[in-house]
RNA sequence: GGGCGGUUACCCAAGUGGCCAACGGGGACUGACUGUAAAUCAGUUGGCAAAAGCCUUCGGAGGUUCGAAUCCUUCACCGCCCA
């Protein structure tokens, strides 16, 4: 129940009971558990936040059960309004396809390929008719759907609730009954539709609920806001590990201890002695950091290039050295510094690249440049900010 | 179907004829300080230009005016209320 997170101790007690005791069912049933997870195709890059509730699958592959990974490619179609307040464009059936196997395949590097059992839930979706939807909308009242966090906002706000929107809910209770799962994992903006929604209708349709596990949400860079692309706050994974590295040590100290209980394979009491010597000052929050990122960023790029990624890390940003890498760029006759800024992509523009040189953020060879008509001094490094490198040649 | 209101830069949001490239906040970026942490302080945040200045932008199109984000027409999208 690790990194689990119900905003409720007598939900989170029930849940884990219900676990207990479906684990002593299906010994004696002699099968392993379904668990599943649902991912909407829409995304097609994901980032680390993505990965928390692959993790708990992977906990599950590791303990021998069975593991659904289920694209929601007919849920998609409406878009899951938990933590959106507007409506999104539909894809095409292409576009579905494809970032189906881009998302199972970055899935891939946390679950295990082998173990794991790939649905699209338009599969049963599709098949179902306005009576079937009929009968199964009748299990919920519109008052329920107004409890809920993110429509009782909309609603006082004034803002549009469709009323397709409702659907999400039970189309994915449908799907856990369809598959029969007996655990469903998902993100706290997932209670209502796995809580509510999918127990109830699994009981109604005359299965044993699935037992919901509700994992925390993880914090992005900045250490507050949930992780996410359009915030400018994520951790992508199709990165490199040098980058991934140094987005994890950007990560605010205080949002450090959930990192470790969401996107690390540590155990909880290793995680538990991490903190208390954070505690007692006997480990500094910089090594506990590192520490961390270098566990995530083996986690996606093994070993070497984590211990690499650190390397460059220490070398760049502790020791004020140089990245061993950097994109070289061949200077032309004449050009002047601005130019080259310009012509490197170090800025997109030529209003950006003089107002950083007023700001003393431009360097060359460690040596600030201000002017950006002067003709570009000499080869060597031009660095623009902290981060941006280019090797001038 | 009827009445009313809205659409502004990455996001929120002010602006209701010239002083508007457009207040303020958030975010982002740069510098100082650091542990590429937080907090704090200072600055920047459409493009071109050394600068004066010029050009493009306020949902789309057209119009009125010396001059429009602001007025008019029309189209699109959205919200509220009544039915």
């Amino acid at each position: 129940m690790r990194g689990t997170e119900y905003g409720d101790e007598a939900l989170k007690q029930v849940m884990a009971d219900e676990l207990r005791q479906r684990l002593i069912d299906a010994e004696k049933e002699g099968r392993p558990l379904r668990v599943y997870c649902g991912y909407d195709p829409r995304t097609a890059d994901l980032h680390l936040g993505h990965t928390i509730t692959m993790r708990k699958l992977r906990q599950f592959q590791e303990l021998g059960h069975e593991v659904v990974f289920l694209i929601g490619n007919y849920t998609s179609l409406i878009g899951d309004p938990s933590d959106k307040d507007i409506l999104r464009p539909q894809l095409s059936p292409e576009q579905v396809q494809e970032n189906a196997r881009t998302y199972a395949e970055q899935a891939y590097r946390v679950l295990d390929r082998e173990k794991t059992l790939v649905k699209f839930n338009a599969d049963w979706l599709s098949k179902l008719n306005f009576a079937d939807l009929i009968e199964l909308a009748s299990n919920f009242t519109i008052q329920q759907f107004l409890t809920r966090e993110n429509f009782k906002l909309r609603w006082e706000r004034g803002d549009a609730i469709y009323l397709h929107e409702t659907f999400y809910s039970i189309m994915q209770g449908y799907d856990a009954y369809a598959m029969r799962t007996d655990v469903q994992v998902g993100g706290t903006d997932q209670l209502f539709n796995i809580v509510t929604a999918a127990r109830k209708l699994m009981t109604f349709m005359g299965e044993k609920p699935n037992i919901a596990i509700i994992m925390g949400i993880l914090p992005g860079t900045d250490g507050v806001v949930r992780m996410s692309k359009s915030l400018g706050n994520h951790i992508p994974l199709n990165s490199t590990a040098e980058d991934m590295y140094g987005k994890v040590m950007s990560v605010p100290d205080v949002a450090m201890s959930t990192y470790f209980r969401l996107v690390t394979r540590w155990s909880t009491q290793e995680i538990e002695d991490i903190e208390q010597s954070l505690q007692l000052g006997k480990l500094h929050p910089r090594d506990a950091k590192m520490k961390l990122a270098r566990e995530i960023v083996e986690i996606f790029y093994g070993g070497e290039d984590a211990k690499q990624a650190e390397q460059a890390f220490v070398q760049i940003f502790q020791h004020g050295a140089l990245p061993d890498e950097m994109e070289e760029f061949t200077l032309q006759a004449g050009q002047t510094v601005l130019e080259v800024m310009l012509a490197g992509n170090l800025v997109t523009s030529k209003s950006e690249g003089r107002r950083l040189l007023m700001q003393n953020g431009v360097r060359l060879d460690g040596e600030v440049l201000t002017d950006a008509n002067q003709s570009f001094p000499h080869p060597g490094v031009l660095q623009v900010g902290k981060r941006r490198f280019l090797k001038v040649v």
